[in-house]
DNA sequence: AGTATGAATGAACAAACATTCATTTAATGA
DNA sequence: TCATTAAATGAATGTTTGTTCATTCATACT
């Protein structure tokens, strides 16, 4: 009969050695998994339970560094607004750039680039959303972010307008259905993957904003 | 001393009629309730005691109707989309309307109108499109209606284009940017309604059509 | 090497949850 | 009027949840 090969102790289910790690790191960490949680599960079945575990830490380690659980998901919405307003204002920031069509096309290119149309975000995206007309928190923060990407892209459209001398151009109607068309873009992207892809999606955009200004795009 | 009214027993709490009602009433009667519901605090928020009570009936009612909970929400979600759909295949049914024009303003009043745009609806309907990424089930009844309304406004905009002899316009993509373009601004509606009333988001949309089709739209 | 610090852990707890079912009672027909 | 039927009720049940906190132990400093 063939004994194991276990040296001297038996069965020891490896014992996940503890790690002390910055703050700032388990915070990521913890936010990380609440994404990857949300995206799978949905908001509502999304618990401690599973989102430390996804982390790969302790039931009580999310109570340790946000204070609760609904400080959590607040900071995760956060964290995936700023990260997609920084990438934006990256692109708007600067008042009057070099060249107007060369933003407007890094704009579209941004709003439908693997980053931001990934499966994950896009899902955490429309989770919040989802709730925001029943908890004010998660309106005030997207709105807060919807309200300035509103207001850049009305100011680069008005610069477009006055660039290329286009007649009969409301600069805030158009950014407008820009902005409600790319939201609805990604809610199809989502929901309905099969039916578009992100090829088209991209096309449709453009399509919007070549009619809007021909002389800006190619 | 005026003596109330109180004819023999005293402070009886109001004790509730019990009624028996038919089935059906009692199902539409939880629906409607879920629906408050659901706009009010949320698909994660909201509980069998939370219907119940909101529908004026006992906890265990919602259970006799319905087997389960996920079963009435499943529920619930068909109503709201059955309703949307059966309101806009009653304009889109009719594969050769005598005016393409007609129908068309119809379309666009039908998706913004009232009925349609009330905040109790647009919450349910985003707050299960929150969710779809994990639920299938939602996906399933949410991608169908979807997929009926985009095969109806691709006819109807293919017949006008061969109506108008428009030139370079593909319906298949026209249909895609103005359905996404109706979702993007029933968000904002929903989410932003300080930035955006039914009026300007009526605008923005029969302003894309316009662009698309200038002889079909005044 | 020895000690002090606080990050990390997870068993334990109370609150909230969907679901069950014995009981009540309105409605119906004999 | 009484017996029968099944809709309606809500207390009770077992499960799941977020949160707590005594204990453990990795790390840094003396």
């Amino acid at each position: 009969m063939p004994t194991s090969q276990t040296p001297t102790t038996i069965e020891q289910p490896e014992k996940k050695r503890r790690q002390v790690r910055p703050r700032s790191e388990r915070r990521q960490q913890l936010i990380d998994a609440t994404i990857r949680c949300i995206a799978a599960h949905g908001l509502s079945a999304t618990t401690m339970q599973l989102v430390t575990r996804e982390a790969g830490l302790s039931l009580g380690i999310a109570n340790l560094h946000f204070r609760s659980k609904e400080n959590l998901l607040t900071e995760t919405l956060r964290h995936v607004t700023r990260e997609y307003n920084e990438g934006l204002l990256g692109i708007l920031a600067n008042d009057s750039p070099p060249s107007l069509a060369a933003t407007l096309r890094q704009l579209l290119d941004f709003q439908l680039s693997r980053g931001v149309t990934q499966r994950q975000k896009m899902a955490v995206w429309f989770a919040y959303y989802g709730e925001a007309g029943a908890r004010p928190v998660y309106q005030t923060i997207c709105s807060a972010s919807d309200r300035l990407a509103a207001r850049k892209t009305e100011a680069l459209f008005e610069a477009i307008i006055s660039d290329g001398q286009y007649r009969d151009r409301d600069a805030r109607q158009l950014a407008t259905g820009y902005l409600a068309l790319i939201d609805g873009l990604w809610l199809s992207l989502l929901v309905a993957p099969r039916d578009l892809n992100k090829a088209r999606a991209k096309a449709v955009a453009r399509a919007y904003l070549q009619q809007a200004f021909p002389k800006h795009i190619a």
